[in-house]
This record gives C-alpha cells, sequence and structure tokens, in this order.
DNA sequence: CTGAAAGCGCTAACAA
DNA sequence: TTGTTAGCGCTTTCAG
C-alpha cells in the first residue's frame, strides 16, 4: 500500500477490528483471535491479520476491552505524597511489579488532606482499576474507604494501615524499628531520648510513638511528654523540632526521628544550634532512603525495606484481583538497624 | 429500602444507568443526564435520580464513557526515572494540575532503556489517554516517537527534548544554565573547572555541555576534554566522577554537574579524597532539588524551576488536547543560578 | 477454523 | 422536559 492511498480509518478516522475484518474479508471475531494470536486461529489467517494490523497502524482498544470484559488492567495507587523518596522509590516498586504482571498504574496524590483522598479515590475508582494500592491521608477511617469495599474492588493498603477495615496490609513492624532505634541509643548511653515528628492519627506515626515510649520505659528510663514534637514526618517538623527540645532546661542528648525526612531536618536544626549529629549528640531516623546514606554525618536510621513493600503489595494486590476471596493478608516487612555516623556515645 | 431488600445489581451486579432508570421509571437518557446535572432535566427529576444513585452505591464507568465519546479523562505520563526528586517532584506538579483540571495520570516509566520506553508507551497508548508528557530514555529518536504522532496524540515533552519531532516541549535553557554555573566559577577565580555527569544522547546533557564548552571558551579559559567525565546524572556518576578527575596530574579546582543527584555525589567523593567543597573545592550543580538547599555544604546549583515546568507542560498539552491545530510550541523557562555554600573563591 | 449476533455501559441525535 | 435509538470497539457464546 503506498502513501497515496487513502486508508479506510473508520466514521471516527481510527483503524479498528471492523476495518481490519472488512479489508481481509474475514470477521471481527477472527481479527480479535488473531491478534491475540488464539491457537483456534489458522497460523496464515493470523499472520495475513497481523501484518494488516501492523500496516495500518492498529492501536487495541483497551476502553473498549474493559467494557466488554469488565477487566482493565490498571492498578490504582493512591499515595498522600510522592515527594518523600521513601514514596517515590516505593511507587517504583509497585509500577515496576505492576508492569511485569501486565498492569498499569494510575496515579493520585492528595496531601494529609481527607477531602482531596475522598476525592481523587472516587474518581480513580470510576476508572474501573482492577485494584488498587492505598497508603492513606493522616486522619482516615475505616470509614473513609467504605465506600471501596462496597464496590468491592481488591485493596491493598501499604505502609499505613487502617485496622479494622478488612482489606490487605503489607508495612513494617514500626513499633519493632522504633524499638531498635532506643535500643541503639541506650546502648551509646543516652538516657534523655526525644522523639521528633509523627502523627498519631496515622498508623506509622502511633506505632512509631508507642514503640518510642514502651522502649525508653522497658529499659527503665523516664518517658518525659516534653520530649515529644508531634507533627506530620517533613524536613521543616524535623528543623523546628529539634530545636524546640534543644531549647528546653534540660535538653535531650539524642533523637528518633519519625522518618528520615525529619532526620535531615533535624540534621540540619542541630547544625544551626552549633551541635553536629555524630559528635555532640545522636540522631537515628527511620526509612532508609537512599539519601540518608549520603548525608553528612551518614544518618544512623531504620530500614523499612521500601522497595520490597511496594513489591509485595503488588504481588499481594494481584494474587487478591484473581482470588478476591481470600482471607485478608498483613504482611508485616521486619525493619532492621543500620547504624551509620549520626549516632556516638553519650 | 431497607437492608433485606435485593438491589438489583444488574447483570454483573453492578449498577449501571439501567437500572436506575428501571426503579425511578425514566430512560437512562435522562439518567445520564441528571447525573451530569444537566440544565435540561427536570430539577424534581435530577434530585431523585441522584438520590437513588447514591443510595444504591452507583459508580460512573468512565471506560464506556470513553467508548463513546472518544476521551478518556487520563493524561499519560511516561518518565524515564521518579527516583530522582527532580522528576519526582516535577510528577507531582503535573499530577496536581492535571487533577485540578479533571485528569488523572497513567504512568509509566522505562529507565534508560528504549526498549522498555518503546514497551511502555505502545500499552500506554492502548489506554487511549487524551494526551501525554513525555520524558524520553537516553538516546531516544525522533523515529522512536514516531508511532505516537501517527496516532494523533497529543504529547508534550518535558525537560529532555527530541528536535525535529515536531511535539511541544517545555524544559529550562540547558545552554544557558551551565553559562550561569561556569560565570559564577571563574567569576570565583577558578580556571581548571570540570564538567561531571550528562550523556549526549540526552538534550540536557548534551545542551549542559555544550554550555559548558562555550562558557569556557568565552572566557578565555582552555577546554580540556581530561576534564570532563560523561555518565548519565546518578549519584555513583558524581561520586566516580569527582574522584577521576582530582586523580588527574593538573587536577580541577571545580566542577559542574549535570544535575544535582551528580554533584551530591561528587561532594561524597570529595569528603573522600579529605576535601571539602566551600573550602578548598567549588561544585556547583543543576536542578534545585530540594534536598539541595539542605545538603552540607548546601549546594550551590543551577535552578530549572521543575515544579513550574511540570504545571506548564500539563497546561500546554491540557490546551492542545482542546486544540489540536496549533503549531508547536516550545517553553524553555529561564534558569537561575542559586548561590550557597559549596562555592568559594580559588 | 470461521462467522453471526449480542451486549458491556454510556452518550448524543433526534423525536415527541 | 423526556424517550427512542443507535452505536462507540471489543469479546464471547453459539452455530456452522
Amino acid at each position: 500500500m503506498s502513501m497515496g492511498d487513502v486508508i479506510d480509518r473508520g466514521e471516527r478516522g481510527r483503524v479498528t477490528l471492523q476495518v481490519i475484518a472488512e479489508k481481509l474479508d474475514v470477521s471481527t471475531a477472527t481479527v480479535s483471535l488473531a491478534l491475540r494470536d488464539s491457537p483456534v486461529v489458522a497460523e496464515a489467517t493470523k499472520s495475513r491479520v497481523q501484518a494488516l494490523a501492523r500496516e495500518l497502524g492498529y492501536i487495541y482498544n483497551r476502553s473498549a476491552a474493559s467494557l466488554r470484559t469488565a477487566r482493565t488492567n490498571m492498578i490504582a495507587v493512591g499515595f498522600h505524597d510522592i515527594t518523600n523518596p521513601y514514596f517515590a522509590e516505593m511507587l517504583v516498586a509497585v509500577e515496576e511489579t505492576a508492569a511485569e504482571a501486565g498492569r498499569t498504574i494510575l496515579l493520585g496524590t492528595y496531601g494529609e488532606s481527607l477531602e482531596r483522598q475522598e476525592r481523587v479515590l472516587g474518581t480513580l475508582k470510576e476508572y474501573r482499576p482492577d485494584g488498587m494500592i492505598l497508603c492513606p491521608a493522616g486522619g482516615a477511617t475505616a470509614e473513609s474507604l467504605a465506600h471501596l469495599t462496597a464496590a468491592r474492588i481488591p485493596v491493598v493498603q501499604i505502609s499505613r494501615e487502617i485496622e479494622g477495615v478488612g482489606l490487605d496490609f503489607v508495612g513494617s513492624d514500626d513499633v519493632q524499628g522504633a524499638h531498635l532505634a532506643i535500643a541503639h541509643l541506650v546502648e551509646l548511653g543516652h538516657t534523655r531520648i526525644a522523639m521528633i515528628g509523627g502523627m498519631e492519627d496515622t498508623s506509622t506515626g502511633w506505632c512509631r510513638h508507642r514503640g518510642y515510649r514502651e522502649a525508653i520505659e522497658k529499659h527503665g528510663l523516664r518517658f518525659d511528654p516534653d520530649l515529644v514534637y508531634m507533627d506530620y514526618g517533613t524536613r521543616q517538623t524535623g528543623l523546628a523540632g529539634i530545636q524546640k527540645v534543644l531549647a528546653l532546661p534540660d535538653p535531650p542528648t539524642a533523637a528518633f526521628c519519625f522518618n528520615d525526612l525529619t532526620a535531615f531536618g533535624a540534621l540540619l536544626g542541630l547544625r544551626r544550634c552549633g551541635r553536629e549529629a555524630g559528635l555532640d549528640f545522636s540522631i537515628v531516623g527511620c526509612d532508609d532512603v537512599q539519601e540518608a546514606a549520603q548525608w553528612y554525618p551518614a544518618l544512623t536510621t531504620v530500614r523499612n525495606n521500601h522497595a520490597e513493600m511496594g513489591r509485595r503489595a503488588a504481588e499481594l494486590l494481584i494474587e487478591r484481583i484473581e482470588r478476591p476471596d481470600l482471607p485478608p493478608r498483613r504482611v508485616l516487612i521486619r525493619p532492621e538497624l543500620i547504624v551509620r555516623a549520626s549516632t556516638v556515645a553519650a
């Protein structure tokens, strides 16, 4: 076919199964099967169909197929924040695992706004993804996800957990993570240990705070609410938090930060106060994002294996899509302490 | 309606316009219009329809609507790497702008692999997004995007540009950015300035290298190929590159890095050699990711306004979706030098 | 091995 | 203001 020929592109100017079928004088059913390489179609027919499809620049229309099959092969990902490298790196793991399984990611973000989350999840669900991977905004309740379970959409929660919602969950054992951090600091001889960042309206915040308190008391130290600075885990929180606790009459000599971002902020705030982690103060982060190893000083932190978390979540979801009646599963990834240069003996 | 009633969920167990229409004894057309709040439908009817829809947990089916309207309200984003905060932050800007305009993001990533890019873009296009925002893998050619233009999919390139492909582009004036960096270093008295990172198979790499060389020569310095270390812009590249040039018989006293990630690596490598940027060496980065201001030393860098880039790209794309015949546009965002602590007089 | 026909859930023309 | 009708592009029985 030369460039001069007018290609019959159908009413809408598009190449569809219909136009291929007509040109080849076969049925659309045959074309459909041939393009999917069905064993039921004669080899010769298949080649003819496939060749013509390529020639005409046929593009499979997944909307149409989805309408028919009630499958979209899309996985919706709702994250509060992908600006945090922890979640960006997790998202990459999800995306890659999904892509390997022939799924594409539909993405929505909503910060810590429940209202935006509601809107975003509502929209995502209208695209009829085969399933969703969610990390809810702070304060989200079982109720706020009820519309998803009602619609019987397979959902796996990642990192942050809403309990009693009967959904799969993949996350870190955050209580244990806090224990590791505090044990390390206690071992170094610290007795006044602050906790910076983390909110109670989030499972990660709540669990890490609980682990912090448990560990403090387990080691025979006194829990002092003044040493606790709560806010969402941002660099800004770390910066403000460390300065706050350092201004105390009886300041801490170490701090456990809710996440690495907060720790980075704290490292900075420390320096502004003329102190330096690893010299006259100790900071432990949580997450172990790539950046952590490269800070100065390199950050001692609790590794949550977020890439694995992303991968496992995608795998779990795909399993659940195939077997919707599986009982809810809860995958807790074991955190590990990574000791680097930001902690020293008291 | 009590919980005991069996809700007619249609053949597939789903609530569709059909089932609402039947229950209310109106036509699906009316239901469709009512749900979209058409002024043509009587208020009373609208309320009845909307109330029942809510009660039954009706979920709009965008696949079905798309099939009919040939519009999906999805924007596909193909990025090589969202692990780089530069692109993650850009993606957030794209996502937010798109969401404000009622569009949802379909995401694909492919690293620097042309083969993966081909596969990913192919898949994305089958979902029939209304448009695409792309940052191609290194070495991508006009040819490798030809299938998109052939399918008449509105595309805007972001950050990296493939020329002669006739597509919209939003990016930074990379040549100018390099000029700013070099001018700053020359002003500080540096005469041996390295360039670390960046590949010629990428417009950003190529332009920054060109700008580097032009600026070097414009200031009467000698261009020395030994001072140039080429590789993709990663932390690893920075780490390796700085060590390489420092080992030279006549080492540089300053380096311009392809991007901030590379600069972070270089800062690290420098320290491993017992040197410190801002004291006995100067490093200029490029991008100004959030992390840059918080490094130690804080990174002097060329700000590319990547958030604005993301926003503009989304805006441009939405315009083009509405007016496909617009001539290709090229938006160059003016870079600015942000002087911080990683540079000092020679 | 191939074709005919129906239908997924929605919207848009047109008619009433 | 509402209903009728057709059809978007695909897959899937069921016949042949």
